[in-house]
This record gives C-alpha cells, structure tokens and sequence, in this order.
DNA sequence: GATGAATGAGGATTCATTCAT
DNA sequence: TATGAATGAATCCTCATTCAT
C-alpha cells in the first residue's frame, strides 16, 4: 500500500495524522488524540491502519512522496523555462530550485515532510527499508545539483558536507520560522543560496 | 538547584540521563531505565529530582551551561594568544572558534547539549523560563561574532538569518555525522566556515 | 434451527468453524479469523449466525448428533451381522463398537465431537439447555452397554464409574493422539476395551 | 525464578491465580480479575509478573512441582510401611499410591495441578520448554509403575496406552468430579484401579 | 538516601457486533 | 447476502509517582 493507492479517506486521515506529528511529535501523540481529530473512535483507526506505526509510516512516506514530486517539478519548470544562461547562472537556479521547494514542502505544506525528517528515527527497522530509498532518490537531486555547482566553481568545499550542510541549515529552519514574520520561504532558500555561492 | 551548586553524584546521574536522553529521546526514556543505568531503582530515584521533568530541565541547563563555558573558553583562547591579525582573519578566527566549540560539545561530549538542542520542545513553561536566559546568552555570543563578520565582509547577507543558517547546519550534523568517520568535529567547523565565508 | 434443517451452506461454515475451534479453542477463535476461512468478511458472518455463541452451538449440536449416528450406526451394523454369540462376547462387541465410533468421531472425523466435549463450558446457559438432551442420549449409549458388560460379568466395578473412566481415557486421547503414529483409532478402542475386560 | 525461591507473597499470588484459572479458564481470567481477587490493583500485579504469560508459567510450575512432590511422597510412604508383599501387591499398591496422589492434587487441592493438565497448551513456546522436563519426571513416575505392573501381570496390554488410558480417565475426573458427592478421591482412585487389575 | 510494593491514569490494540449501502 | 466502516467496551500492559519501611 503506497500513498499513490491509498483511498480519499487514507489520504485525509495521514493527513491529519502529520499534523498532530508536528504539533505534538509522535510519541505524544495518542491514537485517541488522532482518532478524535479525525472523527472518529480510537477503535476505529485500525480499520484504516495495522497499528501506530504504520500510521507513522504512512505520513513519512507521503512526505518523502511530496518532497521528491515538488522538487522535481520545480527542476522541470527551470528546464522547461530557461533562457540560454551561463553554466554559473544555471548551476545557481538548480540549486535555488530545490532550496525552494525543500522550504515549500516543509514550511508551507508543513507537515508530512517535517515528520519524515524529525520522526525518522522513529520508524522500525521494516518500515525504515520500506522508506530508505525514497529518501536516497531525494538526496540524489541534491547531491547532483551541488556536485554540479561545485564543479561550476560556484560553491566551496567538499560536495557532501555542503549537502549536508545546505539541508540541516533548511531543515532547522523548522524550528525558528514563523509564517506571520517578514520573509517568506522563497526569501529564505534565496538567502542561503546566496550566502553560499561565489559571484561570478 | 543549579549545575554550579549540584552535588558530584547528582552530576553523575545528569550525565547519564543525558547520555540516555540522547538515544532515546526524551518522552521514550523512561524512569526505570534512568534508574537502572544509575545502578539504583526507580523509586529512589525522587530523592534526587522532584519529577522527570526536573531531570530533563537539568539536563538541559547543564548542556547550555557547558556550550556556554566551552564557547567562552575558545573564544578567551584565540584572544590571549591572537597575533596581531587583519580584521578579516580575526573575524574568521571567532567564527571558527564558536563552531569548534559548538561541535565539541554537540558531538565529542555529545549528550546534555544535544538535549537542549532536541528537547527544548519538551520542557513546560516554567523550566523554559528557567533556561531561555542561558540560550540567549549563548546565542548573543553568535550573534555578535556573526555582525562582525557581516561588517567586515567576511559573510554576505542578513546577520539573523546567517545565524540561524549556521546554527541550523551545525545542530544537524547530530543527525548524520559519524564519530568512526574520517572527518574530524574541528573539520568540519572549519569546512562550515569556509563554505561561507568570503575571500579577503 | 438445528442440523437437520442446516442449508448446506451453513454445513460448511460450521464445519470450518469447528475446525478452528479445535486449533485454536473457541474463545482464541475471533469472528475474523472464521469469516477469513470462510471466504467473507467479518460482517456477512451474522447474516449466518446471529452471534459467537450461536456458531458455537450449531457446531456442538453437529458433534453430538453425528457421534450419535455414527454410534448408532456402528450398533446396527452389530446386531445386523452378528452371528449368535456367548453373552459376553456381545457385551464385549458392543463395548468396542461404541468406543470406535467414540474415536472415530474423536480422532479420525476429529473436530465437531472434540468442540463438544472440550468447550461445552462455553456454552451460556439457553444453549447448554438446548443440548443437554442430547447427551444424555448419547450417553445412555454407554450406560446401557457398560451395565450389561458389568451383569455379564466382563467388567467389574461400579457402572456408573466405569463409564466416567472409559469416557475420560478416550477423551484424553484427543491430547496425545497423531494420526501419523503407528496405532489407528480403532487398535486405540481395542487395546482399551481389552486392558477394562476380563477373560471368560 | 521458580517455585523453591518464590516469595511468600508472590505464593500467594500464584494460588489465586490458579484457583481463577481453573473457574474461568486462562483465556478469560482477565488481569483486572486477578487483581481484583488479589487485592490490588491491575497495573500492580506487573510488579509481580512480567505479564499474564508468566503467571500462567508460574501456576504450572507450581501445580508440576506439588504433584511431583506428593506424588513421590505417596511413593515414599508405601516404602517406608510396607510389609513384606508379594510382586504382585506390589505392583498394585504402587499403582494405587500414584493414583491417589493424582487425585489428591486434582481433587482435593485441586487447582494448579488441573491448569497445568489443561492449560498447557496456552504455554508459549519459552515456557513450556522450561516446563517440559518436569512433566517428563511426573510421567516417568508413571511410566515404571505400569511398566513393573504389566511384568508382574497385573495389568494387561501395551505399557504406554495404558498410562494414557490411566492418565486420562484421572485428568477427566475434573469435568465430572463433585466433592460433595458420595465417593472420596480415594475411593476413586481405588475403583480405576480396580477397574483395570487382573485378579491374582 | 534507598527500597519494594502499590497506584491510577493512560497507553495501544482487539474484538464482537451493528448498519447503511 | 455481502461489505466496509464504525463502534464501544474490554484487553494487556506501561509508567511516573507515592510512601511506609
């Protein structure tokens, strides 16, 4: 069962599911409190679900599922659009690309994303492999985009940890944004982007 | 109750919470397994602290305690043995100075700090009174040596957003960075640094 | 309702419903996991049964009355093809006819009968009224026989005690009893009938 | 953990049990009726017992044990009073001191002995293999009266379907056995031994 | 300080049963 | 007849906390 099969009532239930996720981390939050928010009796959520953790898996595999679409969609839309543009310039927009739809799934969308990225360490061995290589397939856009900026001298330093480094400085943004303040997620991939690259 | 003021067996058992804490998450750990670890039962374990809550609290304070101290301690180092050095290369001197101490006390000492780091959310109200003094403390720290470095051209952009960019992909590297690795903490502060900041 | 007037697809549910009683006993036994061998789902099962207890029922009044049967049956074809006999010789026949179909329902049909006799305390009261006539037959089956074997001088003790005993040792054969051994039913009803008799 | 090192309390403890599951059976003796008839409260009776599996374990154990125990003082007796008998008397009382002995744990203190007998099959597959050798002690017991009867002539047939036989006819005395009748255990265990013994 | 026993509120999960479709 | 979703009561079990000893 994977999120493109899943039911209109699944879907919404997952959805719901993230929220709490976030709100609460998953440890604290409660079959009751999930049940209760979806409308329903904590005994019937196992009609939907095998148990909490699948509900848990089910959340971060929609969240990887949406973070890998957005993202590729955002790269389609650069390739789609372009302009001829110097091999910097190019190099520079992947990377704002994905910086852009890293933020777009996790500060706006905010939820199942965020789940699949601070609950990981709470999926079972089982549903960890089940998972694994959505996650692989994800890193793999970034790890592409940021090989090519370095080779295009446009970013500093080893490929890997700047991804890693790129990817912790957006993912903690999880824990300080506030929507109701003044910049927008575009303005912050902009800003790291921009802190990062060399000018021309 | 304060760490200053805190007896060497209690210091004991917030090490061990700590260290427990980190891997198992704050809401999984339960008292008997804190007990269990401290070589006492469960029970005895209130003579020491009031509630789980208090442990927690301690934990966290002893962490932003120690990366406040050891923040200092570098910082204190690069001024009593600076030879005279531009404005350029001193700013990125205290830059580094900072995330050294940071990923030492994140990932060598590797425990109260990445509780108070990853468990902030589960203190209640008056515990975080009781702490977000010393956060700001901390913070304040890079803030300051992020403004310099902004000033003097060494990093481009938005101070506040700096910080949190840098603070963002240090506390991250908890989540991914191997001790058996072949890259050192210090290397990576120094990476880290590099990556950003600007050529004189 | 009772099994003479069953639809025959009401046979086969209770047929896999005893089935499962005996493997799992009945209260382990779950509406599902009947429904699931069955073929249907849980919620078509009481368009059959109105509930647990009714399927528990219909599958003891199915081992009672084909123990009966097949008890009777093997007691006709007795008296059908007996050539004349000393009087303890037929007191003897008839003992070990009625303990091969004991077995026969027991251990080789193997399901029904063994519900009846190790789950009767499931029964709730209304049903246990509505079978308990039948076993009372069935057991006057063995009353009689084992009161002629006593007058005819091959069996020797209290009748009534003797019955308990024969019944119990072939009961308990349930619990010990593999097909795949080296011994059938029917060498089983031999060897008891002969260790219990005495020679003429 | 086993019988010998129990403490008084968690004794205790395990006799209720017992008790509870003989009237309802394993399955539906539930935690809170523990509890209840013990005196404290649900989440309590863990402090006891790992869980309601062990439990179940420990009344087993406890109902192997005492049957062992009687039983080989039964044995014990007839060796330190016997006068001189023939092979034969021997053989008998021998017989008769097992049966009694089986009776006088089923019957009279009938609790733990008659769950191991008919809850054994709820045992998970650890704990029975802890349990095993000492149902494998008891049946040996058995096993060598019958064996010295049969040479002694005594009894009449296949050694190991005569134990079964016994055993059973024994074990069912459950089902239909009430105290307040007119016949003591001994008495039963003198018909069912009477029932089978061939006159000298 | 330490302990073992107890508590009680709450945890996830199970399950017979109902009912609109 | 059949189903899928839902129910609600009950299940075993967990856990922070208390307290007499």
């Amino acid at each position: 069962m994977n999120v493109a099969t899943a039911s209109p009532r699944r879907k919404e239930l997952v959805r719901i599911a993230a929220r709490l996720f976030v709100e609460e981390g998953f440890d604290r939050t409660t079959v009751r409190m999930l049940a209760q928010e979806m409308g329903i009796k904590s005994g019937s959520l196992f009609h939907h679900f095998a148990d909490k953790q699948e509900i848990l898996c089910a959340v971060i595999e929609e969240g990887m599922f949406s973070a890998l679409a957005i993202a590729r969609e955002h790269l389609a839309r650069l390739e789609a659009g372009s302009a001829p543009a110097s091999r910097h310039q190019q190099a520079r927009e992947r990377l704002l690309a994905l910086a852009r739809a890293h933020l777009e799934t996790l500060l706006t969308d905010r939820n199942a994303h965020v789940v699949a990225l601070y609950e990981w360490r709470r999926l079972e061995q089982a549903s960890r492999e089940h998972l694994v290589h959505l996650r692989d397939e994800y890193e793999a856009l970034w790890r592409d985009a940021i090989e090519v900026a370095v080779a295009a001298g446009l970013l500093k330093g080893d490929a890997l940890l700047l991804r890693q480094f790129m990817l912790g400085a957006l993912n903690w943004s999880v824990r300080w944004y506030r929507p109701e303040g003044e910049r927008s997620p575009d303005e912050l991939a902009e800003a790291l982007v921009d802190s990062l690259c060399r000018l021309p």
